[in-house]
RNA sequence: GUCUCCGUAGCUCAGCAGGAUAGAGCACCAGAUUCCUAAUCUGGGGGCCGUGGGUUCGAAUCCCGCCGGGGACACCA
């Protein structure tokens, strides 16, 4: 594969100089060689700790090393210079020319510059928001949508092949509770003259789920089954309608997911239903191939230390040894009613995955199912055990909601929490997806809805779209070229400019790495740069006309900068559709 | 009590799988607009990277202890 990456191209060189240099080197011992930019812009372009990795399995002096390496890498086309510093470094200036030229290979490649091999095709499932079809998405929901849709086509540019999955909790208590509180709307769809504090004294573990979100649910029950499931407008036995509430009720609920989700951009390639899952014995499967393994038996926990439930009892259980693999404590597999409990039922679909083929397997879970992690990777070793898939798991922190300063308060009880839906329509979906990824996942997280509309530099939003923006309108007043790649580019030789080119060059391994550590905020990060160094360069326009775009009298000059302008937005673009927003043409 | 994440400028946060003199934005101070959008940009001050050890050529980064904070801890999902 021809790689685009400038810092990948130098780095093979300098490991090839090493291997000439060092021939009785093993193999391995380039692996920790890096390429990458010093963080002092002085030091030059690049700089490789080639000759302090290999130096000791070379049983030779770093700054000898250093020397001889540097004196290889000057010769090079692509380098101007190379010199030996600190203990044993190697700082490369790389050739004005050779930055240049890489203008030509992004306007080729366009949007699929940055695409990288790193995946090798890897099939990587990817799973994220997951919410309970117990309500509409709300803002908690909404981070994990962006992370994981986010991380999902940053995979797939890096090179994974990449499925987006969306498990659907849909056989547990919770969807239980939500059956009964839709029947009650579907009473007082009716006509009902019971209470609701009547209705909720008499249904197993009260009335949860009080939202207003379930009157039409009620009113459609009502117009599609008259009062067949509850006579004469009073409460049936449950064995009369709740098998048909329920999945009513969550085909519903699942209907306005599936709406928020589009409001969002976020289009899932499968939507896994826990309760089919269950219906085609995936989880007894799962289990019974443990149990083969030696590693589900009946047995009972030390009650959990801290705080101890008020109703625990020491009790026999079906457990999975999940401390085998690393996790802390034996799990159980079956509840007191004999029914899967939800991990059990999890494992069944992380069997179900491992039978789809998937090489590796990546979630985007709420912070607070961190405790959740060992047990499913030691269920997805245990079942994995032929051919190991590993389980990455990312955590997104909480999002507190500002307005005006003041926290927005949220209840679902009360129903007054912010929805989805209400988000995307106060800031737009764009606003929403951006911000959401100006964090790093794991960290908590201020959403000011003042801020996110606001057009100004603090917003990074506005800053890079309105980077975009220029960079389109330059494009426009020129008449939108086309045959930038051909451009003539030797003027560009302003610092303002080559340190932009630079910034370009540095999106394949923004990419990459970004990939690998599964942060899509990176990408967030490096646009904001960029937008940065392109803002900087505009200004410099206004007070030097030299270094305008666009120059009646130089249309050598104006086509270079065409290109490069054309370059920038490429990135942008390339970077944005990571992310999922959607780059602007205009501000207006 | 156990597990887990976190602690970096006054504030909000980056810091790229250990690298050279630790960065950005906001806030603060001083500047730039006959111009392709000043919705932007330039310059400046500001840090014991919570703390004590360890690993090594080299640590904000890796390991251990401590302090401080978030989250999770059978039969919920």
């Amino acid at each position: 594969m021809t790689s685009t990456d400038i810092f990948a191209a130098l780095r093979a060189r300098a490991i090839a100089a090493l291997r000439d240099l060092l021939p009785e080197l093993p193999e391995d011992a380039f692996a920790k060689v890096q390429m990458e930019p010093p963080r002092d812009p002085s030091h030059g372009d690049m700089a490789t700790n080639a000759a302090l990795v290999v130096a000791k399995p070379a049983r030779q002096p770093p700054p000898k090393l250093a020397a001889a390496l540097a004196e290889r890498l000057a010769a090079l086309p692509e380098v101007e210079s190379a010199a030996p510093a600190g203990p044993g470094f190697v700082n490369l200036r790389l050739r004005e020319g050779f930055l240049r030229a890489q203008l030509p290979v992004i306007l080729e490649a366009a949007e699929a510059y940055g695409d990288s091999a790193i995946g090798a095709g890897r099939r990587a499932d990817v799973e994220y928001v997951s919410a309970n079809p117990t309500g509409p998405m709300h803002v908690g929901h909404c981070r994990g949508a962006v992370v994981g849709d986010a991380l999902a086509n940053l995979l797939d540019k890096a090179g994974w092949a990449v499925t987006k999955e969306y498990y659907i909790n849909d056989a547990g208590a919770q969807v239980q509770a939500l059956a009964w509180a839709a029947y009650w709307r579907y009473l007082q769809a009716l006509g009902t003259m019971l209470t609701e504090e009547e209705y909720a004294a008499n249904i197993p573990g009260g009335l949860q789920y009080r939202g207003e979100y379930l009157i039409p649910v009620g009113e459609a029950l009502k117009s599609r089954y008259g009062d067949a499931l509850a006579p004469g407008a009073l409460p049936a036995d449950p064995a009369l309608w709740l098998d048909t509430v329920r999945p009513f009720t969550v085909e519903a609920m699942m209907a306005e997911i599936r709406q928020d989700l589009a409001a969002l951009g976020v289009r899932h390639d499968v939507f896994v239903s826990e309760a089919e899952l269950v219906r085609a014995g995936v989880a007894d499967r799962a289990i019974a191939t443990l149990a083969e393994r030696g590693l589900v038996y009946e047995g009972v926990l030390e009650p959990p230390k801290g705080k101890t439930p008020d109703d625990w009892e020491p009790r026999p259980q079906t457990l999975f040894a999940s401390t085998r693999f690393g996790d802390d404590v034996d799990r159980p597999l079956r509840k007191s009613d004999g029914s899967n409990t939800y991990f059990a039922n999890d494992i069944g679909n992380h069997g179900d995955k491992l039978a789809r083929g998937f090489d590796e397997l990546v979630h985007v879970w709420g912070a607070d199912h961190g405790g959740y992690i060992k047990r499913m990777q030691a269920a997805v070793s245990a079942l994995s055990a032929d051919r190991p898939v590993p389980l990455d798991v990312v955590l997104t922190q909480i999002v507190k909601v500002m307005k005006g300063g003041e926290p927005v308060r949220m209840s679902k009880r009360a129903g007054t929490y912010v929805t989805l839906a209400d988000l995307i329509e106060e800031v737009g979906r764009d606003a929403v997806r951006f911000t959401m990824l100006t964090r790093k996942a794991d960290a908590q997280m201020e959403f000011d809805l003042d801020k996110v509309v606001e057009q100004s530099r603090e917003n990074p939003v506005f800053y890079v779209q309105y980077a975009h923006a220029r960079c389109r309108s330059v494009l426009r007043s020129a008449g939108d070229p086309s045959d930038l790649a051909e451009a003539p580019l030797d003027s560009l030789a302003d610092p303002a400019e080559l340190a932009l080119i630079r910034r370009l060059t540095a999106w394949p391994r923004t990419v990459e790495s970004a990939a690998l550590a599964r942060e899509p905020h990176r990408i967030a990060f490096f646009l904001h740069d960029l937008a940065g160094d392109f803002h900087v360069l505009w200004n410099r326009g206004r007070e030097d006309t030299t270094l305008r775009f666009i120059r009646g009298d130089e249309p050598e000059a104006t086509r270079a900068r065409l290109a490069l302008v054309a370059a920038t937005a490429t990135v942008i673009r390339s970077g944005l559709r990571v992310m999922g927003v959607t780059p602007v043409e205009e501000m207006r």
